[in-house]
DNA sequence: CCCCTTTATAGTCGCAGTGACCATAAAGGG
DNA sequence: CCCTTTATGGTCACTGCGACTATAAAGGGG
């Protein structure tokens, strides 16, 4: 099986699959798309679609992610594999290796269809269960990766717009991991993290309405977190 | 492209690359196979091939590895799916997608040429250069993506026998990451660690065959280190 | 046999990072 | 005018770890 030999193999086809993620409200959501067709016809699926001949799984990933959620500019966001799925049986027709990617996005579009008829959505992260496919597992180990990437890299700016606020930044950990974080401590850390974020000078901007208004930051240089910002969550979320 | 239509997608050959690794004289290794065919032959590249039927990737390199080091079982090697090569050119006569693997093993065996007669060979890594295809660079992420996992995982019992000291386990440290531990402080470190190791009670044995010998561990349960050992290397290796 | 080298193991000291707090500043609402 | 809300600044103590010293247990060479 070392070299290769042109009766030695069978062809399969090869799809990219998408975990779309952006906060909406405060909560981690997902983009999913109706299925329109058997197999899993009605049934809710993450985006994705077949290799063309003459590129590479990156550049579909990124040209399905500007489909589907109709974006003109998807250069800047992050696009990163997550790993391949080829179990045999997961596709009832025919034999489907898909390789996974997760995408992060700062300030969710509505999603149009893109070019064809099928419904797409953002729903949020814990109602999006019973998808088609293995896309159950693909979205639980998109959320993994994330969350384990914002311990030790600057991920999180990733979720954010151009300029936010440190309450911002840290709303991104708190939703991701689920914990709550104490603030001053998560200024420190950041404020203390070389190339992080960079302070936006004399931009301040009121987060909720009400309160002091924040300090406006943009995301800086680095993008590893040493020493790491560990997950040692206190028991629940106060708000 | 959202639907699956027949007349959408382009039949891809799926192949498994795997980056074989091990310690030898205090030297990360990797397992190399001379290539008996056209192209690339007579180069050495990383022992792969392709997807039969019926198997999933997973399925394919444990396949791939038993058939490559002459194992009689690899159950219990640690075997790691690193991620999806797809570039079109990366195959001269053909796209080829590949599905790269990270296998760590810890008593390196010599290995036979497997069912085919081409050479299989360990080789240094750092002398492990100009190989076939890209795998240049796929040794390459597999050695950073091992030598991260080192920091937060208890990864680095994958390269040890069933019973080592903790000298062995530092080595492990000490060569993947290039860098010299204080010795009293890993061991500290490592002891403090619930479930990194387990005492072997009453066993010690003669590492360098002068010196004080030293006790006996074995992996223990755990799978994360948290809080994770950092890598911050003193000036350069003393010995 | 003694001493030196080598390796393993035990312990100490001080600093950096951080979790848990408390305090103050600056906004809006009643 | 006071209360709430949010942001920001600071303290304190504990933990983990880097750097270092000391002791134990083996073999080698005279």
């Amino acid at each position: 099986m070392r070299g290769y030999d042109k009766r030695a193999f069978e062809p399969f086809a090869v799809t990219v699959d998408l975990a779309v993620l952006t906060l909406r409200a405060g909560a981690l959501h997902v983009l999913l798309v109706e299925r329109g067709q058997e197999p899993y016809a009605g049934r809710w699926a993450l985006p994705g679609g077949f290799l063309l001949p003459e590129e590479s799984a990156e550049e579909a990933a990124r040209r399905e992610l500007a489909e589907e959620t109709g974006l003109a500019d998807v250069t800047g966001l992050h696009l990163e594999q997550l790993r391949t799925y080829s179990e045999p049986g997961r596709d009832p027709r025919m034999r489907v290796v898909s390789v996974a990617f997760a995408a992060l996005l700062p300030d969710p579009p509505e999603p149009h269809g893109g070019g064809d008829a099928a419904e797409a959505r953002w729903t949020p992260y814990d109602e999006a269960r019973g998808l088609a496919f293995d896309h159950d597992r693909i979205l639980a180990d998109a959320r993994t990766r994330v969350g384990a990437k914002l311990e030790y890299t600057c991920l999180a700016t990733a979720f954010c717009p151009a300029e936010f606020t440190l309450g911002e930044l840290q709303q991104v950990y708190e939703t991701v991991w689920g914990t709550a974080l104490d603030r001053p401590n998560f200024r420190r850390k950041v404020l203390a993290t070389p190339g992080f974020v960079e302070a936006v000078p004399g931009a301040a901007r009121l987060t909720g309405g009400r309160g002091k208004p924040a300090a406006v930051y943009r995301a800086g240089p680095a993008t590893t977190l040493h020493p790491p910002l560990l997950r040692t969550p206190r028991e629940g979320r106060p708000a």
